[in-house]
RNA sequence: UGGGACGUCGCCAAGUUGGUUAAGGCACGGGGUUUUGAUCCCCGCAUUCGCAGGUUCGAGUCCUGCCGUCCCAGCCA
């Protein structure tokens, strides 16, 4: 197993209930869908609805459809299809069909006949304020349209016409004839087709009238035999409407409309409308920046498809909504990563120093293991030379007792190598530290017997003359507030965290680490895991880091700041 | 003030048709191992299920009434 994944999904009701039903013999196959619209990238929201629609038929039997709700034209695009499906496939996932709701316009059209010749719909002409003035209120009932009762020969032809193109958009809709004064609004004559003369990605310049997302919906469920059709919350008020179509008109199967919390995450917007205008207004630099939570952003940042499912999964399917803490995804990458990451030693902002007792000219090569609690995947040599850079955070002139790293005076261990002494710290004229000088043990060189000598800290390193120089990106919260987008006064874009991006660009590498190409991933010993990002060049590159370590250390520097 | 939904530990979340001591994960605290202050391993962590009543031998699970939060008045999805 490539992965860590975890072995059983939890139970949740969407999960009893399908168990339940299977169990009474309702349906020989569960039949599901992820019915994104492509105007726009898919985020880790959808990623929770993308490992719902596939694991219960996997589970239980059945497949999952990839359906485009396309029924939009002025939003939709093809570059949106090209990189949804690139982003469920990349997260291991593979549908069954890949169906438009633009494949059933023609059906949808017949359907709307039927409506009209049941006497179940009309076609209204005045323009969208009347409507909405004659919908009512959320106390009051609504009142009918004076259009309501043309007849079924008036309705046929005047729906033609918006067909023919004749009319020009807004001219009127076709709504169904439901009750303007049902105490759910969406049964108030809901408008169900309406005129767009635009082009469509799919079918060009076939139509000028498109179906609503309630007509288009339900109808492309049971034309698929959909079983179960997954959605959030806050199409519960829908159903009656979903519900309603079903059963009036001669679809080809009942499917089931099931409601579940959507997404919520921490210090990020999970909407496409935010995260839109995040890249529309170049607040992140296009759709896969790494700060954001779109699947093309964290796969760049640096997560893995398991990491994401294993989310998914950990957070659960409920009713209730909730906010998940950020760091709980973070957590789930490196328990991914540490088990499969191979281990190199990267240094971000180096600090030179010069082992005095090590010999000029002369590069020793030691052995370091790929992975500590995992030997299968072998070991690598290191160069060690005089010069090493270290990082400039495992030094202090004036340490607290706690600070297990290098002092003045003190020793510690170089990882994969052996204990130095910091002799002398080099400063400039004006005191800035230039350099330290140290000596070796070289009784401690790993593998020698004395190297089993205990010294309070381990560092990473690397060779001054070996390392590879690279840019290497840090990120942060994207936001600086815990819900950026549930501010009533300001516009959420004014709590964009302007720190989320830090590029270092004296950062050095292990000798051989530059050789990644864009997919490969490393742990840099001390820091975190890293992977390289597809603006890096062979002499130039570029490292994201994906995620830090735990860091307890930090966590108690915080708390000795603080007292 | 209409309709729909939700409310179990700091964050998630199990809790089958009411039945002894309210799963699990994360976080947190303590201890151990460790050449990553990482990982890993132990141990601890809700007399209580939004609140108040009621039914019952027995209720997180049933009833009643409150309280709180979210969604709905697009020719968006």
């Amino acid at each position: 197993m490539s992965s860590n994944e975890q072995p059983s999904a939890p139970t949740n009701f969407i999960r009893n209930r399908i168990r339940k039903e299977l169990e009474s013999g309702q349906y020989e196959q569960l039949v599901t869908r992820f019915p994104p619209e492509p105007n726009g990238y898919l985020h880790i929201g959808h990623a929770k609805s993308i490992v719902l629609n596939f694991s219960l038929p996997r589970e239980f039997g059945g497949y999952t459809n990839l359906r485009f709700d396309d029924t939009n034209p002025e939003k939709e695009e093809q570059r949106y299809i090209d990189a949804i499906k690139e982003d469920v496939r990349w997260l291991g996932y593979d549908w069954k069909n890949e169906c438009y709701a633009s494949n059933y316009f023609e059906t949808l059209y017949e359907y709307a006949l039927h409506l009209i010749d049941e006497g179940l719909a009309y076609v209204d002409e005045q323009d969208a304020d009347a409507i909405r003035e004659q919908r009512g209120t959320l106390t009051e009932p609504g009142t009918n349209s004076p259009h309501r009762d043309r007849s079924v020969a008036e309705n046929r032809l005047l729906f033609e016409r918006m067909r023919s193109g004749e009319l020009p958009d807004g001219a009127c809709v076709l709504r169904a004839k439901i009750d303007m004064a049902a105490p759910n609004i969406n049964l108030r004559d809901p408008v169900i087709y309406r005129i767009r003369h635009q082009e469509h990605p799919r079918t060009g310049t076939e139509w000028c009238i498109y179906p609503s997302y309630d007509f288009a919906h339900g109808q492309s469920d049971a034309i698929e035999h959909i079983t179960h059709s997954l959605c959030t919350l806050e199409f519960e008020d829908h159903r009656p409407l979903y519900d309603w179509l079903i059963e009036h008109l001669p679809v080809p199967s009942r499917p089931h409309q099931i409601e579940f919390a959507r997404l919520n995450i921490d210090f990020t917007v999970l909407s496409k409308r935010r995260l839109t205008r995040l890249v529309d207004e170049g607040h992140v630099d296009g759709w896969d920046d790494p700060r954001l939570p779109t699947i093309a952003g964290l796969r760049r940042r640096g997560f893995t498809p398991e990491s994401i499912r294993n989310f998914c999964t950990e957070i659960g399917v409920t009713k209730s909504e909730s906010i998940i803490p950020f760091g709980v995804l973070e957590r789930n990458l490196r328990d991914d990563l540490n088990v499969r990451a191979p281990r190199r030693m990267a240094v971000l902002k180096p600090l030179k120093i010069v082992l005095t007792n090590f010999p000029e000219g002369e590069t020793e090569w030691l052995e370091a293991a790929n992975h500590p609690q995992n030997p299968d995947m072998g070991t690598r040599k290191v160069p060690m030379t005089r010069e090493v850079f270290i990082e400039q955070d495992d030094f202090m002139e004036e340490a607290p007792k706690k600070f297990f790293r290098l002092k003045p005076g003190g020793e510690v261990r170089l990882r994969n190598a052996f204990i130095i002494r910091c002799d002398e710290v080099v400063k400039d004229s004006a005191g800035n530290l230039v350099e330290l000088r140290c000596s070796m043990d070289p009784e401690t060189r790993s593998g020698q017997p004395g190297a089993d000598r205990k010294v309070k800290g381990t560092i990473h390193w690397v060779s001054a003359e070996h390392a590879v120089k690279a840019e290497v990106r840090l990120y942060d919260r994207l936001f600086k507030v815990p819900h950026p987008g549930g501010d009533k006064e300001a516009d959420f874009v004014e709590h964009l965290n302007e720190q989320s991006l830090e590029v270092l660009n004296e950062a050095r590498l292990e000798p051989g680490t530059e050789q990644a190409a864009v997919g490969d991933f490393f742990q840099f010993e001390r820091l975190g895991y890293f992977v390289p990002d597809h603006d890096g060049t062979p002499d130039r590159p570029v490292f994201n880091r994906a995620v830090t370590l735990r860091d307890t250390w930090a966590k108690l520097e915080k708390q000795l700041r603080q007292g």
